[in-house]
DNA sequence: TAATTTTCCGAATTGAATCCGAACAAGCGT
DNA sequence: ACGCTTGTTCGGATTCAATTCGGAAAATTA
């Protein structure tokens, strides 16, 4: 039975907790980290970490959603600048963003993604799936041929999913057949082929 | 420091360790899932395990190698048949296969790989992904046309990890925005597009 | 069969996760 | 300022799962 935190203070406690989650597992690994490492890293009592979470699992749950809500507040301000641009620079553009983000403080968050992240990946994932649709709308708005692109869904579907996890997978990786530029530069032109086809077959049918 | 096993006896107790770390995953999740229940299930006493594996770690990573073995084993005969078929078909009975690979059992092996990472077991995918980029490379000598086609190995990178992810992930998901069938469907028409565009292009330029 | 090696076991140990009640701080009405 | 209630912190005590260990049982060897 966790409590909500009421005061400043005790936002301020379970601010600590999570962030001290981040280093504690980029450092000493999912085995290593306990909750005293936890606890003596956010300079608390092993106590207190009970007063706002279940167990530990869900401090590693409150890390994951954090870490997708700033992932999602990472991509939101990029919306405008993305739908301008051609949809395979926007790709390039997107995936190197998401490689910069997680690789910020020394990989901090590439490592935790790494181990805590599919615990419920489901659910977490919504918001990042949310802003993602939006660029994804918006931009269809902005480029109304594109709208009779078909299967388009689909391709959204695996383009998003196929997107993060080839990077998270990418960046993972300690001996990878291709560069990160050159993957990035493999799913933008993929995607940009398929529409570029779709659109020339329309124009066929049509003429 | 555990042992090898030297007799049939004890070859069988580790198959059935194994065999019991899937059903004991697979019936109660990760966090429910302690040694005693898998020496129960196995039929053998705790101290049993312990004589083989080196710890409750060691026995989820045999899984996830046998898992991946099994994978491997049940794509490598299908070789011959898919480098025969269009480049988009072969994609669509791929993934067929792999989905139904995984939903035998009452979904065994699909639960386990959604708590692969929440119980941390690294994936030891590099079986599979030989096993894939065999059937590539004879696609590409069956089609030699094929072969001027650029960003290969960039886009066999995207292809594998991305229809992995996505399968997993959309056979996870309890509502998903595309059919299965549609998701399949635009993976292959994407990559068989992206294969059509290039060698259009290639023909201009010969032309 | 006796000696040796391999296998099996489960009670005892260990250590991390979790609980709990006492002590400390903050808000609040008087 | 003062007492009262509520929110917060803490770390020793408890619980429970992972792991160990020493010896019994089975298989193998000679």
């Amino acid at each position: 039975m966790p409590r909500k935190p009421k005061q400043d203070r005790s936002r301020a406690t379970v601010d600590a907790i999570v962030e001290a989650g981040f280093i504690a597992l980029s450092q000493r690994g999912p085995a290593d980290t306990t909750t005293r490492h936890i606890a003596e890293i956010a300079g608390v009592g092993v106590g207190s970490l009970y007063e706002y979470f279940e167990n530990k699992q869900a401090i590693f749950n409150a890390m994951s959603q954090r870490f997708i809500s700033d992932t999602a507040a990472m991509i939101k301000p990029l919306t405008p600048t993305l739908v301008q641009m051609p949809i395979d620079e926007a790709i390039r553009t997107l995936l190197n963003q998401f490689r910069s983000f997680l690789e910020q403080d020394d990989g901090r968050y590439l490592k935790c993604v790494r181990y805590a992240m599919a615990v419920d990946f489901e659910l977490h994932l919504d918001p990042l799936y949310k802003v993602l649709n939006n660029v994804i709308m918006r931009y269809l708005m902005e480029h109304p041929e594109t709208l009779r692109v078909s299967r388009i869904p689909a391709i959204t579907y695996i383009g998003i999913n196929g997107g993060i996890f080839a990077v998270i997978r990418h960046l993972s990786d300690p001996d990878p057949m291709v560069s990160f530029d050159e993957m990035a530069d493999g799913l933008a032109s993929m995607i940009g082929h398929y529409i570029a086809a779709e659109l020339s077959l329309l124009g066929d049918v049509v003429r």
